[in-house]
DNA sequence: TTCCTTGTGTGTACGACGTATCCGAGCGAG
DNA sequence: CTCGCTCGGATACGTCGTACACACAAGGAA
């Protein structure tokens, strides 16, 4: 016969909206989640480790599987934590909406940096708080005359485009954090000798320029805005709203 | 003192383009990058090991550390082998290069889905074929009266989008392949318990609508071009080009 | 020739990791 | 009281990245 997995056990989710029989446990999801974030916020993803985790929680090592069946269910738990009470304003323009949106996920993975690393399971996995971002950003795309793929089309640009940004911006940072380097100088002092050895090939001409010459290098909250501009104008002028 | 790191040991690249001394080794920067490539293509990133480079290379454990110094090395190397050759054709439009630009790359990541998901250090290495690509890039957005900072941002917006919307594409064709799911419906159908049951919460009325509604929902291919249409119409509109 | 340096692969070993499995303590329901 | 459930503890296994010491080969200097 087939394995015996023929009851899929309920997902994380559904687990969780469930009664909670007399919660007095030293261990909770809550807990877990919180202190898990804690720790990545504050050493990055790849000091989250089971071991790790219940050391912080004051507990043995395996303790945390009773809440979590591993290590892709904690990781899923976390993003859903970090993503409770993101709120859009409701009744905005839909391209208020779209870069209120996007502003504020960028806040969110600037504060949470291992979100730009997740593996794949976790980018997927659908949680409360993110479907209910999905929700909320869909239906601030309602009403102006927009078939359902052409919605979902604008929410996915936005979202793309964020995460595509994110991800190189949080890379950065990332680096700089696990290195101790403080500031963009010091990110580029170090980095410094391998660019100058690639433009001393001098393989590389108009990069070379755009070295020397550009003035917004370093300013990464503008070159967000700036390429957030040319997606929201794209959209309204593709789509005339 | 200080630790002895004062002179901190030629860049990867560096040390490939000196002379080669008498290269009859069975082992060489080449042979591994294949190799490592052609694993994680067949496997994805978490079979790559080093242990399981060696076996497949029929070489002891330890013995890719003399070509290459750890796994971030041999996941940069492994990066630049993938970016090789990737030519954009010269003399177009503008809109025409940024758009072959994010096609082919978008071709490339499907390829290899693991390049969605590495580590912030390979994302951020500056491989010669990846400078390359950025010369080529920014070349074709030259003559077009834009300054540096302006040419740098659309090669940036583009990038991003790409990169935004191929993280969840390859997200969605890993987790397929390591499940071993052939199509889009075995994946729906799997998935599906997870969604009725956010569904049936009635928290998210508009993606509901969606759902039974869209009629483009499983077009991978539509879905990525029309975002990028949206960002090119925006780059277009914003910097009259 | 002989020696010695330099480059390359081997063998062994260590400390971390994810997690399977078995235990026992506590407690509410009958 | 006792049954059975829930939850944390303890132990253990296989795999990972990689440090380190060694062997062996080729080639230039003596």
């Amino acid at each position: 016969m087939a394995t015996e997995n023929d009851k899929p056990r309920a997902s994380l989710w559904e687990r969780l909206e469930r009664p909670a029989p007399a919660q007095r446990q030293t261990l909770s999801p809550q807990r877990i989640a919180t202190t898990a974030v804690q720790i990545a916020d504050a050493e990055g993803l790849e000091a989250i480790t089971m071991r790790r985790l219940a050391t912080e929680l004051g507990v043995a090592p395996m303790a945390p599987y009773r809440h979590v069946s591993g290590k892709d269910d904690l990781l899923e738990l976390m993003v859903d934590h970090v993503y409770a009470g993101f709120q859009l304003p409701a009744g905005q323009e839909w391209r208020q909406s779209m870069r209120t949106l996007a502003l504020r996920t960028r806040d969110l993975m600037l504060r949470h940096l291992w979100l730009a690393q997740l593996p794949p399971q976790a980018r997927l996995s659908l949680t409360p708080n993110r479907m209910s971002l999905a929700e909320q950003a869909l239906s601030a795309l309602d009403g102006l005359g927009l078939d359902d793929d052409a919605m979902m089309s604008v929410f996915r640009a936005v979202d793309a485009y964020v995460h595509g940004a994110l991800t190189d911006e949080s890379a950065v940072r990332t680096l700089m954090h696990e290195q101790g380097w403080s500031d963009g100088d010091e990110l580029r002092s170090e980095l410094a000798p391998q660019m100058i050895w690639h433009m001393r090939t001098g393989r590389y001409p108009t990069f070379k320029r755009y070295l020397h010459a550009a003035t917004r290098k370093d300013d990464a909250q503008w070159q967000f805005e700036t390429g957030l501009t040319f997606v929201l104008n794209g959209i309204a002028a593709t789509l005339a709203i």
